[in-house]
DNA sequence: TATTTAGATGAAAATCATTTCTATTTAACG
DNA sequence: CGTTAAATAGAAATGATTTTCATCTAAATA
């Protein structure tokens, strides 16, 4: 869990310019998934330097790649981004609703590899829906 | 398993056109998942009437919805669509090579389900690999 | 069989998230 | 401090997908 970003991303063999750990802090700091634009005008709010698009679809992508965030797939076709300190392999239940995520602990997916007449080289599972508090809410 | 698409097309309530038959009947012969133009290609290669690519998004679309297709979320980020004959729940694993499809069946879903705190309305699940035929030819 | 109409199609244009290009800047190492 | 590979910004391009809208047609009905 660092704090450190500087630290993070001197292991991942990035540079830590300004702009990575604006995003980071960003990230962290978000109670819930991120597109690039919403990560662009939080930057904006945080009267931090202006962070170009492109910069931060790179990133998001880079430190995806890398682990630190999670990529959410959503209907919507677009892609959103969350940060997420467990390490251990898991997976996200996100609400649609009030865009929170909870952490999937037993997925089930060392099972499915088994069962598969191949390699699996990438697994994707998410489940969308409802979390209890919103479904309350609504009814 | 209707040969009959008109009847089974009538259950759904959508008219039977010759594009909406057409592309039904391309799906169900193809070995492997195919994009919207590449049924497109298929489609002008039988000397078929033309059918115009939005044609074959809205009815790829609407018959994965209705549950004829399943769709496919290719990391490429192409959809891509799937007849498969198998009406139970289940998931597929893709082959990244050779784009031929393997069904799940123990797929774990429900007991998933089961550990959420709030409503699963949509799991996306997906093996996407190399099956073990390509995997043997690539050695 | 003719009429009617909701649903479907096609062509062109629009959309819009994402990526590329390229000149400029900069973090980090020595 | 100088060097250099990596990173950034802005503008432009890309390209899959969707919308628009005028036209057509399947199929229910008379």
């Amino acid at each position: 869990m660092p704090s450190d970003f500087s630290q993070l991303l001197k292991n991942l063999q990035l540079k830590a310019t300004p702009q990575r750990l604006a995003i980071l802090d960003i990230m962290r700091a978000a109670p819930t998934y991120l597109s690039p634009e919403e990560v662009q005008s939080q930057l904006q709010l945080r009267a931090d330097n202006k962070v170009g698009l492109p910069t931060i679809y790179r990133n998001l992508e880079e430190l995806s790649n890398q682990g630190v965030l999670s990529k959410i797939l959503h209907p919507n076709r677009q892609l959103y981004y969350y940060y997420c300190a467990n390490r251990e392999h898991h997976h996200h239940f996100v609400c649609l609703a009030c865009r929170t995520v909870q952490d999937i602990h037993d997925c089930g997916c060392a099972e499915l590899a088994s069962q598969i007449d191949g390699q699996v080289e990438l697994q994707i599972m998410q489940a969308l829906g409802t979390c209890r508090r919103c479904c309350s809410q609504n009814a």
